[in-house]
DNA sequence: AGCGTGATTTGACCCAGATCATGGCCGCCG
DNA sequence: CGGCGGCCATGATCTGGGTCAAATCACGCT
Protein backbone atom coordinates (compact mmCIF):
# COMPACT_ATOMS: atom_id res chain seq x y z
CA UNK A 1 0.00 0.00 0.00
CA UNK A 2 1.71 3.55 -1.14
CA UNK A 3 1.47 6.41 0.97
CA UNK A 4 1.11 8.58 -2.41
CA UNK A 5 -3.02 7.26 -3.33
CA UNK A 6 -5.23 8.63 -5.53
CA UNK A 7 -7.32 11.65 -5.06
CA UNK A 8 -10.10 10.14 -3.95
CA UNK A 9 -11.26 10.36 -0.38
CA UNK A 10 -14.02 9.58 2.45
CA UNK A 11 -15.68 13.02 1.93
CA UNK A 12 -16.09 12.58 -1.59
CA UNK A 13 -18.26 9.60 -1.38
CA UNK A 14 -21.88 10.08 -1.44
CA UNK A 15 -22.45 10.63 1.98
CA UNK A 16 -25.19 12.41 4.30
CA UNK A 17 -22.58 14.18 6.83
CA UNK A 18 -22.26 17.68 6.51
CA UNK A 19 -20.19 18.75 3.81
CA UNK A 20 -18.03 22.40 5.18
CA UNK A 21 -16.19 22.45 2.05
CA UNK A 22 -13.04 22.01 3.47
CA UNK A 23 -12.73 18.01 4.02
CA UNK A 24 -11.79 17.23 0.40
CA UNK A 25 -8.45 18.97 1.36
CA UNK A 26 -8.63 17.65 4.90
CA UNK A 27 -9.56 14.17 4.09
CA UNK A 28 -6.65 14.26 1.22
CA UNK A 29 -4.19 13.88 3.91
CA UNK A 30 -6.30 11.40 6.09
CA UNK A 31 -4.58 8.72 8.12
CA UNK A 32 -7.40 6.35 6.72
CA UNK A 33 -7.33 6.99 3.47
CA UNK A 34 -5.26 4.50 2.40
CA UNK A 35 -7.67 2.10 4.01
CA UNK A 36 -10.31 3.39 1.81
CA UNK A 37 -8.89 2.99 -1.25
CA UNK A 38 -7.69 -0.53 -0.74
CA UNK A 39 -11.29 -1.82 1.01
CA UNK A 40 -12.55 -0.25 -2.67
CA UNK A 41 -14.26 3.32 -2.11
CA UNK A 42 -17.38 2.69 -3.28
CA UNK A 43 -18.35 -0.43 -1.26
CA UNK A 44 -20.81 -0.55 1.19
CA UNK A 45 -19.09 -1.24 3.83
CA UNK A 46 -17.48 2.25 3.79
CA UNK A 47 -20.53 4.13 4.62
CA UNK A 48 -20.15 2.41 8.30
CA UNK A 49 -16.76 4.50 8.18
CA UNK A 50 -18.92 7.69 8.02
CA UNK A 51 -20.96 6.71 10.43
CA UNK A 52 -18.30 5.94 13.23
CA UNK A 53 -16.29 9.29 12.09
CA UNK A 54 -17.08 12.49 14.22
CA UNK A 55 -15.82 16.10 12.95
CA UNK A 56 -14.12 17.68 16.17
CA UNK A 57 -12.91 21.21 16.23
CA UNK A 58 -11.28 23.54 16.05
CA UNK A 59 -9.20 23.58 19.15
CA UNK A 60 -7.00 26.37 19.85
CA UNK A 61 -3.32 26.46 20.94
CA UNK A 62 -2.99 24.84 24.29
CA UNK A 63 -6.35 23.20 24.40
CA UNK A 64 -6.51 19.69 25.24
CA UNK A 65 -7.97 16.92 22.89
CA UNK A 66 -7.75 14.71 25.97
CA UNK A 67 -5.66 14.45 29.03
CA UNK A 68 -4.26 12.00 30.98
CA UNK A 69 -7.00 9.41 32.91
CA UNK A 70 -9.94 10.36 30.24
CA UNK A 71 -11.42 7.06 29.45
CA UNK A 72 -10.75 5.90 25.94
CA UNK A 73 -13.41 5.85 23.79
CA UNK A 74 -12.05 6.88 20.33
CA UNK A 75 -8.97 7.57 18.58
CA UNK A 76 -8.45 11.35 16.32
CA UNK A 77 -6.80 11.56 12.99
CA UNK A 78 -5.65 15.19 13.05
CA UNK A 79 -7.35 16.59 9.43
CA UNK A 80 -5.49 20.54 9.98
CA UNK A 81 -2.88 21.43 12.96
CA UNK A 82 -0.08 20.11 14.96
CA UNK A 83 -0.60 18.40 18.53
CA UNK A 84 2.14 17.45 20.64
CA UNK A 85 1.59 14.83 23.37
CA UNK A 86 2.62 14.63 26.66
CA UNK A 87 3.21 12.82 29.87
CA UNK A 88 3.68 14.80 33.44
CA UNK A 89 4.92 13.29 36.07
CA UNK A 90 4.10 13.55 39.82
CA UNK A 91 6.82 16.20 40.04
CA UNK A 92 5.03 18.11 37.52
CA UNK A 93 8.03 17.05 34.96
CA UNK A 94 6.75 17.44 31.58
CA UNK A 95 7.64 15.00 28.86
CA UNK A 96 6.87 15.34 25.06
CA UNK A 97 6.12 12.42 23.49
CA UNK A 98 5.56 13.13 20.18
CA UNK A 99 4.17 15.67 17.48
CA UNK A 100 1.63 15.00 15.12
CA UNK A 101 0.91 16.69 11.95
CA UNK A 102 -2.25 15.99 9.36
CA UNK A 103 -3.04 12.99 8.59
CA UNK A 104 -1.28 11.17 11.88
CA UNK A 105 -3.78 9.55 14.29
CA UNK A 106 -3.49 10.05 18.29
CA UNK A 107 -4.43 7.91 21.22
CA UNK A 108 -3.63 4.42 20.10
CA UNK A 109 -1.24 4.13 23.11
CA UNK A 110 -4.79 4.10 25.20
CA UNK A 111 -6.27 1.30 23.94
CA UNK A 112 -4.74 -1.17 26.34
CA UNK A 113 -5.19 0.98 29.79
CA UNK A 114 -8.17 1.82 28.18
CA UNK A 115 -7.49 5.14 29.83
CA UNK A 116 -5.37 7.94 27.99
CA UNK A 117 -1.76 7.68 29.04
CA UNK A 118 -0.74 11.27 28.35
CA UNK A 119 -2.32 14.47 27.02
CA UNK A 120 -2.74 15.58 23.58
CA UNK A 121 -2.26 19.69 23.44
CA UNK A 122 -2.96 21.77 20.11
CA UNK A 123 -0.22 23.56 19.31
CA UNK A 124 -1.77 25.92 16.34
CA UNK A 125 -5.60 25.91 15.55
CA UNK A 126 -6.39 22.45 15.07
CA UNK A 127 -9.11 20.15 13.59
CA UNK A 128 -9.73 16.05 13.83
CA UNK A 129 -11.51 13.15 12.59
CA UNK A 130 -12.95 11.39 15.72
CA UNK A 131 -12.92 7.58 15.14
CA UNK A 132 -15.34 5.93 17.68
CA UNK A 133 -13.06 2.91 18.70
CA UNK A 134 -15.53 0.56 19.69
CA UNK A 135 -17.11 1.00 16.12
CA UNK A 136 -14.02 1.13 14.33
CA UNK A 137 -12.98 -2.41 15.88
CA UNK A 138 -16.24 -3.78 14.96
CA UNK A 139 -15.93 -2.61 11.62
CA UNK A 140 -12.10 -3.93 11.46
CA UNK A 141 -13.53 -7.67 11.61
CA UNK A 142 -15.71 -7.34 9.11
CA UNK A 143 -13.42 -5.16 7.00
CA UNK A 144 -10.13 -7.02 6.63
CA UNK A 145 -8.54 -3.84 5.18
CA UNK A 146 -9.69 -1.68 7.89
CA UNK A 147 -8.53 -4.43 10.53
CA UNK A 148 -4.81 -4.49 8.76
CA UNK A 149 -4.52 -0.78 8.57
CA UNK A 150 -5.11 -0.43 12.34
CA UNK A 151 -2.65 -2.90 12.90
CA UNK A 152 -0.26 -1.13 10.63
CA UNK A 153 -0.94 2.68 11.86
CA UNK A 154 -0.34 0.51 15.37
CA UNK A 155 2.83 -0.92 14.09
CA UNK A 156 4.27 1.95 12.74
CA UNK A 157 3.99 3.97 15.43
CA UNK A 158 6.66 1.35 17.55
CA UNK A 159 9.20 2.22 15.01
CA UNK A 160 9.17 5.81 15.06
CA UNK A 161 9.72 5.31 19.05
CA UNK A 162 13.27 4.34 18.08
CA UNK A 163 14.22 8.09 16.69
CA UNK A 164 14.66 9.06 20.09
CA UNK A 165 16.26 5.81 21.51
CA UNK A 166 20.41 5.64 21.35
CA UNK A 167 23.34 8.23 22.49
CA UNK A 168 23.12 10.68 20.32
CA UNK A 169 24.52 14.09 19.98
CA UNK A 170 22.47 17.47 20.40
CA UNK A 171 23.91 17.97 16.08
CA UNK A 172 22.38 14.43 15.11
CA UNK A 173 19.07 14.89 17.45
CA UNK A 174 18.20 17.84 15.84
CA UNK A 175 19.27 17.17 12.02
CA UNK A 176 17.42 13.92 12.40
CA UNK A 177 14.31 15.61 13.74
CA UNK A 178 14.52 18.39 11.11
CA UNK A 179 14.84 15.31 8.44
CA UNK A 180 11.79 13.87 10.14
CA UNK A 181 9.59 16.20 9.99
CA UNK A 182 10.19 16.94 6.31
CA UNK A 183 9.51 13.50 5.35
CA UNK A 184 6.15 13.53 7.04
CA UNK A 185 5.33 17.00 5.48
CA UNK A 186 6.35 15.39 1.97
CA UNK A 187 4.61 12.31 2.77
CA UNK A 188 1.04 14.47 3.24
CA UNK A 189 2.11 16.31 -0.02
CA UNK A 190 3.53 19.59 1.61
CA UNK A 191 6.84 21.17 0.96
CA UNK A 192 9.76 18.94 2.52
CA UNK A 193 12.18 21.64 2.09
CA UNK A 194 9.76 25.05 3.61
CA UNK A 195 7.80 25.07 6.68
CA UNK A 196 6.21 26.15 9.97
CA UNK A 197 7.64 24.80 13.45
CA UNK A 198 4.57 24.90 15.21
CA UNK A 199 6.07 23.86 18.19
CA UNK A 200 8.23 26.04 20.63
CA UNK A 201 12.25 25.66 20.71
CA UNK A 202 11.31 24.07 24.57
CA UNK A 203 9.19 21.64 23.36
CA UNK A 204 11.74 20.53 20.21
CA UNK A 205 14.31 20.29 23.22
CA UNK A 206 12.04 18.58 25.85
CA UNK A 207 10.66 15.91 22.96
CA UNK A 208 14.32 15.69 22.27
CA UNK A 209 15.82 15.01 25.76
CA UNK A 210 18.09 18.42 25.37
CA UNK A 211 17.59 21.85 27.06
CA UNK A 212 16.12 24.64 24.78
CA UNK A 213 19.08 26.57 24.88
CA UNK A 214 21.20 23.87 23.53
CA UNK A 215 18.46 23.26 21.09
CA UNK A 216 18.98 27.05 20.07
CA UNK A 217 22.45 26.93 19.52
CA UNK A 218 22.59 24.27 17.33
CA UNK A 219 19.80 25.82 15.07
CA UNK A 220 21.97 28.92 15.22
CA UNK A 221 25.28 27.06 14.02
CA UNK A 222 23.30 25.34 11.70
CA UNK A 223 22.10 28.53 10.41
CA UNK A 224 25.71 29.44 10.50
CA UNK A 225 26.95 26.71 8.25
CA UNK A 226 24.25 27.60 5.67
CA UNK A 227 22.67 24.42 6.15
CA UNK A 228 19.11 26.19 6.88
CA UNK A 229 17.49 29.41 7.46
CA UNK A 230 15.49 29.72 9.79
CA UNK A 231 13.55 33.20 11.21
CA UNK A 232 11.26 32.85 14.50
CA UNK A 233 9.81 29.21 13.89
CA UNK A 234 9.59 29.64 9.79
CA UNK A 235 11.79 27.23 8.49
CA UNK A 236 13.55 26.36 5.13
CA UNK A 237 16.00 23.70 4.72
CA UNK A 238 19.21 24.91 2.58
CA UNK A 239 21.51 21.44 2.80
CA UNK A 240 18.97 18.55 2.57
CA UNK A 241 22.17 16.20 2.13
CA UNK A 242 24.04 17.86 4.40
CA UNK A 243 21.67 17.41 7.56
CA UNK A 244 20.72 13.81 6.34
CA UNK A 245 24.37 13.24 6.82
CA UNK A 246 25.02 14.78 10.15
CA UNK A 247 21.39 12.63 11.47
CA UNK A 248 22.24 9.56 9.63
CA UNK A 249 22.55 7.14 12.46
CA UNK A 250 19.21 8.23 13.66
CA UNK A 251 17.40 8.06 10.27
CA UNK A 252 16.05 5.23 8.68
CA UNK A 253 17.97 4.11 5.83
CA UNK B 1 -8.78 -8.51 31.22
CA UNK B 2 -6.53 -8.77 33.95
CA UNK B 3 -3.07 -10.22 33.88
CA UNK B 4 -3.12 -13.02 36.19
CA UNK B 5 -5.09 -15.40 34.41
CA UNK B 6 -6.52 -18.09 35.97
CA UNK B 7 -4.46 -21.15 34.83
CA UNK B 8 -6.40 -22.24 31.64
CA UNK B 9 -3.92 -22.86 28.76
CA UNK B 10 -3.63 -23.83 24.80
CA UNK B 11 -1.97 -26.49 25.13
CA UNK B 12 -4.37 -28.00 28.03
CA UNK B 13 -6.92 -27.94 24.79
CA UNK B 14 -7.73 -31.41 23.21
CA UNK B 15 -4.78 -30.83 21.01
CA UNK B 16 -3.34 -32.87 18.08
CA UNK B 17 0.01 -31.32 18.33
CA UNK B 18 2.59 -32.70 19.79
CA UNK B 19 2.72 -32.65 23.53
CA UNK B 20 6.30 -32.31 24.72
CA UNK B 21 5.26 -32.49 28.13
CA UNK B 22 6.17 -28.55 29.09
CA UNK B 23 3.79 -27.06 27.74
CA UNK B 24 2.13 -26.82 30.27
CA UNK B 25 4.71 -24.97 32.18
CA UNK B 26 5.57 -22.89 29.20
CA UNK B 27 2.25 -21.85 28.32
CA UNK B 28 1.21 -20.63 31.82
CA UNK B 29 3.17 -17.30 31.24
CA UNK B 30 1.71 -17.26 27.69
CA UNK B 31 1.34 -13.91 26.31
CA UNK B 32 -1.87 -15.28 24.60
CA UNK B 33 -3.28 -17.24 27.35
CA UNK B 34 -6.09 -14.64 28.26
CA UNK B 35 -7.20 -14.09 24.50
CA UNK B 36 -7.83 -17.52 24.99
CA UNK B 37 -9.97 -17.11 28.44
CA UNK B 38 -11.71 -14.19 26.88
CA UNK B 39 -13.08 -16.37 24.18
CA UNK B 40 -13.92 -19.48 26.32
CA UNK B 41 -10.91 -21.68 26.01
CA UNK B 42 -13.16 -24.78 25.06
CA UNK B 43 -14.53 -22.97 21.86
CA UNK B 44 -14.41 -24.29 18.23
CA UNK B 45 -12.31 -21.30 16.79
CA UNK B 46 -9.32 -21.52 19.26
CA UNK B 47 -8.79 -25.32 17.48
CA UNK B 48 -7.62 -22.86 15.14
CA UNK B 49 -4.85 -20.81 17.25
CA UNK B 50 -3.15 -24.20 17.37
CA UNK B 51 -2.82 -24.90 14.02
CA UNK B 52 -1.42 -21.62 13.47
CA UNK B 53 1.29 -21.41 16.48
CA UNK B 54 4.54 -23.31 15.53
CA UNK B 55 7.01 -24.44 18.87
CA UNK B 56 10.63 -23.44 17.56
CA UNK B 57 13.83 -23.55 19.57
CA UNK B 58 16.05 -24.16 21.59
CA UNK B 59 18.27 -21.09 20.73
CA UNK B 60 21.15 -20.72 22.26
CA UNK B 61 22.63 -17.40 23.61
CA UNK B 62 23.48 -15.34 20.83
CA UNK B 63 21.74 -16.96 18.50
CA UNK B 64 19.42 -14.67 15.94
CA UNK B 65 15.31 -15.17 16.08
CA UNK B 66 15.42 -12.94 13.51
CA UNK B 67 18.01 -10.01 11.79
CA UNK B 68 17.03 -6.66 10.30
CA UNK B 69 15.56 -6.96 6.70
CA UNK B 70 14.02 -10.59 7.47
CA UNK B 71 10.53 -10.58 5.68
CA UNK B 72 7.99 -10.38 8.15
CA UNK B 73 5.95 -13.88 8.51
CA UNK B 74 4.86 -14.05 11.83
CA UNK B 75 5.59 -12.94 15.16
CA UNK B 76 7.05 -14.64 18.00
CA UNK B 77 5.87 -15.19 22.12
CA UNK B 78 8.63 -15.94 24.43
CA UNK B 79 7.89 -19.38 26.03
CA UNK B 80 10.91 -19.71 28.01
CA UNK B 81 14.52 -17.92 28.01
CA UNK B 82 15.27 -14.50 27.24
CA UNK B 83 15.63 -11.95 24.26
CA UNK B 84 16.85 -8.56 23.30
CA UNK B 85 15.87 -6.72 20.32
CA UNK B 86 18.31 -4.19 18.65
CA UNK B 87 19.31 -2.32 16.02
CA UNK B 88 22.90 -1.66 14.52
CA UNK B 89 23.47 1.42 12.65
CA UNK B 90 25.86 2.28 9.43
CA UNK B 91 29.04 2.81 12.17
CA UNK B 92 28.05 -0.26 13.70
CA UNK B 93 26.90 0.82 16.72
CA UNK B 94 24.31 -0.99 18.45
CA UNK B 95 21.00 0.33 20.41
CA UNK B 96 19.30 -2.43 22.49
CA UNK B 97 15.52 -1.45 21.90
CA UNK B 98 14.07 -3.74 24.57
CA UNK B 99 14.71 -7.16 26.50
CA UNK B 100 11.41 -9.74 26.49
CA UNK B 101 10.66 -12.25 29.31
CA UNK B 102 8.69 -15.12 29.22
CA UNK B 103 5.22 -15.00 28.25
CA UNK B 104 5.72 -11.37 25.97
CA UNK B 105 5.69 -11.02 21.77
CA UNK B 106 8.25 -9.83 19.76
CA UNK B 107 8.21 -9.01 15.94
CA UNK B 108 5.22 -6.66 16.72
CA UNK B 109 6.83 -3.70 15.09
CA UNK B 110 7.99 -5.42 11.55
CA UNK B 111 3.88 -5.50 10.62
CA UNK B 112 4.12 -1.73 9.35
CA UNK B 113 7.42 -1.94 7.11
CA UNK B 114 6.59 -5.86 6.30
CA UNK B 115 10.45 -6.73 7.23
CA UNK B 116 12.37 -6.74 10.75
CA UNK B 117 13.18 -2.96 11.36
CA UNK B 118 15.58 -5.11 14.32
CA UNK B 119 17.40 -7.92 15.42
CA UNK B 120 16.32 -10.41 18.00
CA UNK B 121 19.16 -12.41 19.73
CA UNK B 122 18.32 -14.73 22.82
CA UNK B 123 20.59 -13.81 25.88
CA UNK B 124 20.28 -17.85 27.04
CA UNK B 125 18.21 -20.32 26.22
CA UNK B 126 15.28 -19.54 24.71
CA UNK B 127 12.14 -21.22 23.31
CA UNK B 128 9.29 -19.60 21.32
CA UNK B 129 5.83 -19.70 19.90
CA UNK B 130 5.88 -18.60 16.30
CA UNK B 131 2.36 -17.35 15.19
CA UNK B 132 1.67 -16.90 11.62
CA UNK B 133 1.10 -13.29 11.10
CA UNK B 134 -1.26 -13.85 7.92
CA UNK B 135 -3.33 -16.67 9.64
CA UNK B 136 -3.26 -14.85 13.06
CA UNK B 137 -4.97 -12.02 11.24
CA UNK B 138 -7.45 -13.68 9.37
CA UNK B 139 -8.29 -15.30 12.56
CA UNK B 140 -8.90 -12.39 14.17
CA UNK B 141 -11.29 -11.03 11.91
CA UNK B 142 -13.39 -13.87 13.07
CA UNK B 143 -12.97 -13.87 16.90
CA UNK B 144 -13.02 -10.69 18.15
CA UNK B 145 -10.88 -11.32 21.14
CA UNK B 146 -7.96 -12.23 19.17
CA UNK B 147 -8.32 -8.98 17.44
CA UNK B 148 -8.81 -7.08 20.68
CA UNK B 149 -5.81 -9.01 21.95
CA UNK B 150 -3.65 -8.21 19.05
CA UNK B 151 -4.77 -4.56 19.58
CA UNK B 152 -3.89 -4.57 23.27
CA UNK B 153 -0.41 -6.06 22.69
CA UNK B 154 0.32 -3.39 20.03
CA UNK B 155 -0.81 -0.71 22.59
CA UNK B 156 1.05 -1.97 25.22
CA UNK B 157 4.44 -1.90 23.76
CA UNK B 158 3.33 1.98 22.79
CA UNK B 159 2.98 2.39 26.07
CA UNK B 160 6.37 0.60 27.43
CA UNK B 161 8.53 2.99 25.19
CA UNK B 162 8.29 5.91 27.35
CA UNK B 163 10.40 3.78 30.00
CA UNK B 164 13.62 5.30 28.43
CA UNK B 165 12.00 8.72 27.63
CA UNK B 166 12.50 11.87 29.71
CA UNK B 167 15.75 13.65 31.47
CA UNK B 168 16.84 11.07 34.02
CA UNK B 169 19.95 10.35 35.88
CA UNK B 170 21.90 7.24 35.95
CA UNK B 171 20.40 6.78 38.90
CA UNK B 172 16.86 6.77 38.60
CA UNK B 173 17.16 4.92 35.35
CA UNK B 174 18.46 2.01 36.77
CA UNK B 175 16.32 1.63 39.92
CA UNK B 176 13.66 1.58 37.38
CA UNK B 177 14.84 -0.71 35.22
CA UNK B 178 15.34 -3.07 38.17
CA UNK B 179 11.16 -2.49 39.38
CA UNK B 180 10.40 -3.04 35.74
CA UNK B 181 11.93 -5.87 35.14
CA UNK B 182 10.59 -7.02 39.04
CA UNK B 183 7.25 -6.11 37.82
CA UNK B 184 7.35 -8.05 34.98
CA UNK B 185 8.44 -10.99 36.37
CA UNK B 186 5.87 -10.58 39.25
CA UNK B 187 2.97 -10.80 36.35
CA UNK B 188 4.02 -14.34 34.64
CA UNK B 189 4.36 -15.72 38.54
CA UNK B 190 8.05 -15.53 38.94
CA UNK B 191 9.21 -13.98 42.26
CA UNK B 192 9.72 -9.93 41.94
CA UNK B 193 12.36 -9.95 44.21
CA UNK B 194 14.81 -12.43 43.45
CA UNK B 195 16.23 -12.87 39.52
CA UNK B 196 18.62 -13.64 37.24
CA UNK B 197 19.77 -10.73 35.12
CA UNK B 198 20.18 -12.43 31.64
CA UNK B 199 21.45 -9.29 30.02
CA UNK B 200 25.18 -8.19 30.58
CA UNK B 201 25.82 -4.66 32.27
CA UNK B 202 26.81 -3.91 28.55
CA UNK B 203 23.25 -4.83 27.22
CA UNK B 204 21.81 -2.56 30.35
CA UNK B 205 24.08 0.53 29.87
CA UNK B 206 22.97 0.31 25.90
CA UNK B 207 19.11 0.04 26.80
CA UNK B 208 19.25 3.39 29.40
CA UNK B 209 21.59 4.90 27.31
CA UNK B 210 24.31 4.72 29.63
CA UNK B 211 28.11 3.38 30.21
CA UNK B 212 28.27 0.24 31.13
CA UNK B 213 30.77 1.53 33.72
CA UNK B 214 27.78 3.80 35.12
CA UNK B 215 25.64 1.29 35.31
CA UNK B 216 28.57 -1.01 36.88
CA UNK B 217 28.98 2.37 39.87
CA UNK B 218 24.95 2.39 39.96
CA UNK B 219 24.85 -0.96 41.01
CA UNK B 220 27.88 -1.12 43.71
CA UNK B 221 25.75 2.27 45.12
CA UNK B 222 22.62 0.22 45.58
CA UNK B 223 24.17 -2.27 47.17
CA UNK B 224 26.05 -0.70 49.37
CA UNK B 225 23.00 1.67 50.16
CA UNK B 226 21.52 -1.84 50.95
CA UNK B 227 18.88 -1.13 48.27
CA UNK B 228 19.68 -4.54 46.32
CA UNK B 229 21.78 -7.90 46.86
CA UNK B 230 24.19 -8.50 43.87
CA UNK B 231 26.66 -11.33 42.71
CA UNK B 232 27.49 -11.52 39.19
CA UNK B 233 24.15 -11.46 37.39
CA UNK B 234 22.56 -12.75 40.87
CA UNK B 235 19.78 -10.41 42.09
CA UNK B 236 17.94 -10.22 44.84
CA UNK B 237 15.89 -6.69 45.77
CA UNK B 238 16.16 -5.48 49.45
CA UNK B 239 14.19 -2.49 49.64
CA UNK B 240 11.29 -2.35 47.13
CA UNK B 241 10.19 0.63 48.48
CA UNK B 242 13.51 2.60 48.49
CA UNK B 243 13.93 1.48 44.61
CA UNK B 244 10.88 2.17 43.91
CA UNK B 245 10.89 5.87 45.49
CA UNK B 246 14.58 6.35 43.46
CA UNK B 247 12.61 5.12 40.36
CA UNK B 248 9.42 6.82 40.59
CA UNK B 249 9.32 9.27 37.93
CA UNK B 250 9.95 6.39 35.30
CA UNK B 251 7.32 4.54 37.06
CA UNK B 252 3.88 4.00 36.14
CA UNK B 253 1.52 5.09 39.39
C1' DA C 1 2.61 54.66 22.85
C1' DG C 2 3.83 52.02 26.93
C1' DC C 3 3.71 47.76 29.35
C1' DG C 4 3.95 42.86 30.55
C1' DT C 5 4.57 38.25 29.46
C1' DG C 6 6.71 34.61 27.27
C1' DA C 7 9.84 32.91 23.64
C1' DT C 8 14.41 33.06 21.92
C1' DT C 9 19.32 33.87 21.78
C1' DT C 10 23.85 34.14 23.60
C1' DG C 11 27.53 34.02 27.11
C1' DA C 12 29.85 32.04 31.40
C1' DC C 13 30.37 28.36 34.28
C1' DC C 14 29.80 23.65 36.15
C1' DC C 15 28.73 18.77 36.71
C1' DA C 16 26.98 14.01 35.70
C1' DG C 17 28.44 10.78 33.30
C1' DA C 18 31.60 9.43 29.32
C1' DT C 19 36.11 7.88 28.40
C1' DC C 20 40.48 5.97 29.40
C1' DA C 21 43.16 2.89 32.09
C1' DT C 22 44.02 -0.88 35.28
C1' DG C 23 43.26 -5.08 37.57
C1' DG C 24 40.50 -9.08 39.08
C1' DC C 25 37.63 -12.95 38.00
C1' DC C 26 36.04 -16.84 35.49
C1' DG C 27 35.34 -20.14 31.85
C1' DC C 28 37.26 -22.13 27.80
C1' DC C 29 40.52 -24.49 25.14
C1' DG C 30 44.96 -25.96 23.32
C1' DC D 1 48.48 -26.12 33.36
C1' DG D 2 48.65 -21.68 31.34
C1' DG D 3 47.15 -18.38 28.11
C1' DC D 4 43.32 -15.90 26.25
C1' DG D 5 39.14 -13.34 25.90
C1' DG D 6 34.76 -11.81 28.12
C1' DC D 7 32.91 -9.59 31.69
C1' DC D 8 32.97 -6.71 35.71
C1' DA D 9 34.63 -3.26 39.11
C1' DT D 10 36.88 0.94 40.23
C1' DG D 11 39.95 5.02 39.95
C1' DA D 12 41.41 9.28 37.21
C1' DT D 13 40.42 12.59 33.94
C1' DC D 14 37.77 15.03 30.41
C1' DT D 15 33.75 17.13 28.10
C1' DG D 16 29.05 17.83 26.05
C1' DG D 17 25.47 19.77 27.30
C1' DG D 18 22.91 21.46 31.47
C1' DT D 19 22.17 25.50 34.40
C1' DC D 20 22.20 30.24 35.46
C1' DA D 21 22.06 34.87 33.93
C1' DA D 22 21.10 38.67 30.99
C1' DA D 23 19.69 40.92 26.77
C1' DT D 24 16.51 41.07 22.89
C1' DC D 25 12.38 40.32 20.58
C1' DA D 26 7.43 39.58 19.47
C1' DC D 27 3.21 39.67 20.98
C1' DG D 28 -1.28 41.34 22.70
C1' DC D 29 -3.41 44.50 25.93
C1' DT D 30 -4.52 48.90 28.16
Amino acid sequence: MRSSVPPFQLAELPSSIADDGDETRFCGTCAFSSACIAAGYDKPELAELQCLVEHVGPFCAGEHIFRTGDPFRAIFAVRGGTVKTRMVDKDGREQVLGFYLPGEVIGLNAIYPERFPCDAVALDTAFFCRFSFPAMSALASRVPAVQQHLFRMLSKELGSASLLAGDHSADERVAAFLMDLASRYAARGFSATHFHLSMSRGDIANYLRLAAETVSRVLSRFRAQKLIQIEGRELHLLDVPGLRAIGQALLPD
